[in-house]
DNA sequence: GCCGCCCGTGCAACCGGTTCCACTGGTACC
DNA sequence: GGTACCAGTGGAACCGGTTGCACGGGCGGC
């Protein structure tokens, strides 16, 4: 392996002017075009390990995210993944574990190794402590997520999703609309975004001077959305309209209307949220967001951060915008 | 930030001795006792780069993966990540990009940037130069996906999957079943293992003395399998049982037959590879396949190489289970 | 009772960089 | 012409561990 020393050496300068040759120090021109040349003859790399021993920086951003073969996580560490890289960032992934099982290990994991220049979490919703452990880390911190006092965090404007979702039907004559989604028992993001997205939907309904009908809570999966459409449809009063906290759920709605011999959209409209990749061979109506680019914005705070700490903590809710495809029709008359 | 010179001075030994006694070093059990005792009160935790630059050792295992917003390699990574922690590895992640576009600088990041114990690739196939490099590396290295010469490799037997699919078609009386998926030209491992499912459904089909259909290629999304299915479907001789390479393009085609208005499975009858976690909301018969149980063994391989390496190079393959669900029923009468 | 071995420990070198400080030589300024 | 300053460079300390080697003391074997 060949160190800065043989740099040095071969190029007949001291360690420190090549060191500082190879960064951006003080030397002239002369000298540091001849050492960069030297190095890379040599195929010189600098050893991490040293230059974090000695500087404290390790190149790394750490992540904390729970268990992600679900599109969105996926997608959003694939846009992470993507900018820390442009920003010649590794990235040192946590995962929480399917049933978040590694949570209590995964803060203390980050303080114990200090080896990242930055941490964030992403879709699941931090404790007070949590926020706190990642704030004594001493190094910048965001989030993917809901507002979250302490931390810079980023997040789909969930509740004008759920708004907007809702109007949409509205604006279709829609008078009856069910909302379908949300375990709000459960600590994790993704419900924390059903929960504002329902909340939209009631404010929608509100303002339309309408009453909600009788919230349908259930897992964010496919399969859990199938079984309970398959029981929504099968009541005296199916609902007519629907609005489903997810792509995922309105997926299961649209499968479970079709073997309760139902069409889509002219006995049952749908929109979803996400605009998932399999949305639109569902001819799913939804309201669109893009994990990937939130990926980017919090990643290029981060990088931003490392270099001089702002210091902000603001939120940045991300608007929603709509995807019409074929999924929702005009009401029934009534 | 508490060293083991702190450590040390606190317990009256000297820095060697303190080291010893927080490995496995020979120390009295008095003074190993004492000084863990210490290191535990001033919650005491080694420098990882400090340790990095002593020993060699990074505790880190890098994986080289294409973009992961595919069901597949995020339930593998979500597999790797928890086996990782369980040896207490840090996971190091590098995405070769949404069209492998940082596919080049992949394998030379970890040239330069010598910092993992252990590398793997998952999911794509490795050319023989790429295998060059990262055997280069002078580290454990293994990978997910087809058998590749040099490397340790892990993956579902994919001929066998097809296989299975196909004779599982054959056993409830079809003997005209149409291949659907593949674009062998790309290199992905997506390909090469569709490639192999389609090498079994012919074997299958040979061994029966049949004739197979002309192999219908398309992306391996639902939206292109949809796509490609209505077309299929509309042609006069249109077909009545489905291998499908995977879930994602079986249920492309199965949304497409609802729309045809044929009905799944009395029209026609469908197979996927993969038990996708929406496959059951489709009802669909599949080919199973655990990509996190893969992950483990990927993991707990590396781990022990990396302890003593053995050097074994050899491929396994998975042995494919088929689940039977609805989406197969008995051929047409003749 | 003496020799030799081994256990337990400390000293110091080393891993491979960065950076503070001192030094030199040249230039600008008075 | 002398002084002040600054650019450019080298020496050496330092980051925080690990480990080879030397040393002292206790104990067993003859």
């Amino acid at each position: 392996m060949v160190t800065l020393a043989d740099v040095a050496r071969r190029a007949g300068v001291s360690k420190s002017t090549a060191s500082r040759a190879l960064s951006d120090g003080r030397v002239s021109a002369a000298t540091r075009e001849h050492v960069l040349r030297i190095a890379a003859e040599l195929h010189y790399v600098a050893s991490p390990a040293a230059v974090s021993l000695a500087t404290g920086r390790t190149g790394t951003i750490g992540a904390i995210v729970p268990a992600f073969d679900t599109w969105y996580t996926a997608t959003l560490i694939r846009g992470i993944a993507h900018a820390a890289l442009r920003h010649d960032f590794d990235l040192l992934l946590f995962e929480l574990g399917e049933h978040g099982e590694h949570r209590d290990r995964a803060f203390d994991h980050f303080r114990r190794r200090r080896h990242v220049d930055a941490v964030f979490s992403a879709n699941f919703a931090l404790t007070r402590r949590e926020v706190g452990a990642l704030r004594d880390l001493g190094i910048p911190v965001g989030a993917i997520g809901g507002p979250t006092p302490g931390i810079r965090t980023w997040c789909l404007d969930d509740e004008a999703a759920g708004r907007l979702a809702t109007q949409h039907l509205l604006g279709r004559g829609h008078r009856d609309i069910l909302f379908a989604g949300g375990r709000p028992e459960e600590p994790l993001a993704m419900y924390v975004a059903e929960e504002a997205r329902h909340a939209g939907y009631l404010s929608a309904l509100r303002s339309a001077g309408l009453a909600p009908r009788p919230r349908r809570a259930l897992l964010p999966t496919v399969a859990a959305a199938k079984e309970d459409a398959a029981a929504a449809f099968a009541a005296d009063d199916r609902p007519r309209a629907v609005v489903a906290a997810s792509d995922e759920i309105a997926m299961g709605y649209v499968l479970a209307a079709r073997e309760a011999g139902l069409s889509v959209p002219a006995d049952v409209s749908v929109v979803g949220v996400d605009d998932h990749p399999h949305a639109a061979a569902f001819d799913l109506t939804t309201v669109q967001q893009d994990p990937a680019e939130q990926g980017r914005l919090l990643i290029d705070w981060l990088a931003g951060e490392i270099d001089e700490p702002s210091g902000e903590r603001q939120h940045t809710a991300l608007a929603p915008v709509l995807v019409a495809r074929g999924s929702v029709g005009p009401a029934p008359a009534a």
